[in-house]
DNA sequence: CAAACCTACAACTAAATGGTTGTATGTCAA
DNA sequence: TTGACATACAACCATTTAGTTGTAGGTTTG
């Protein structure tokens, strides 16, 4: 089972895409956490917060480490740039487009829609 | 019905967790697109792209634009900033936890846990 | 006008998602 | 050692999602 980046994207933005998993997320990037305390800060039951870390933790966004009984859940800013870095390529394409635009229009003859084939 | 930031934040991930909706983002910051041509670009029906790009338009990532009997596509690349600005927050909450055990850090007593109470 | 084309949307299905409760296992503390 | 705590996971349920086919309306063109 190789691991597509295509694959990566799906589990970042999925796992973002649930606003108490962005809570989650913003609480282990400012510091340590144990699930059970997590747990405490939602209206709902251990075991769904309990997946919610498991899927940030699929798609790589925060990592655990034992310490006792406690498993300490810790934001990983890596894969939040890794994510950035993903809307940064979407920027690029769209400059690219821009700057195509300004080449015509900087060209004397009447420029042609940018869709013709 | 207030649409809140976290509303759309949930709408733009979601749009964003797709893979074919992120080729057709991808395709569409490029350049307008009609939602035919966009369709006749992936292994799928026409209906199902379609959907698609309701799914994109309805986040705001893509606006659309009658030409006769077309639809012509367009991404909107102020909302993938929109996106990007999420994920700095992100990170300026964890350069705040980085600051705060550098602070731990240069004092001399020896530093307690970052989790204690 | 008629036929072809582009889009939208309804209705349906299978699979994924987000929640629940219950159970099992490991660790700490009295 | 016993009991309480922390975690993991299975089984289940309701809803959403991503796909399908079919239908219908607006636009262009012959």
């Amino acid at each position: 089972m190789v691991e597509t980046s295509e694959d990566r994207a799906d589990g970042l933005f999925h796992a973002l895409s649930d606003r108490t998993r962005r809570d989650i997320l913003r609480r282990v990037l400012a510091g340590e956490h144990s699930v059970s305390t997590l747990a405490a800060s939602y209206d709902m039951s251990f075991a769904a917060v309990q997946k919610h870390v498991a899927v940030l933790e699929k798609a790589g966004l925060i990592t655990k480490r034992r310490k006792g009984r406690e498993q300490l859940t810790s934001g990983d800013v890596a894969a939040v740039r890794s994510v950035a870095e993903m809307l940064d390529e979407l920027e690029t394409i769209w400059r690219g487009r821009i700057d195509r635009i300004d080449a015509l229009l900087a060209h004397d003859n009447p420029p042609p829609t940018e869709n013709e084939n």
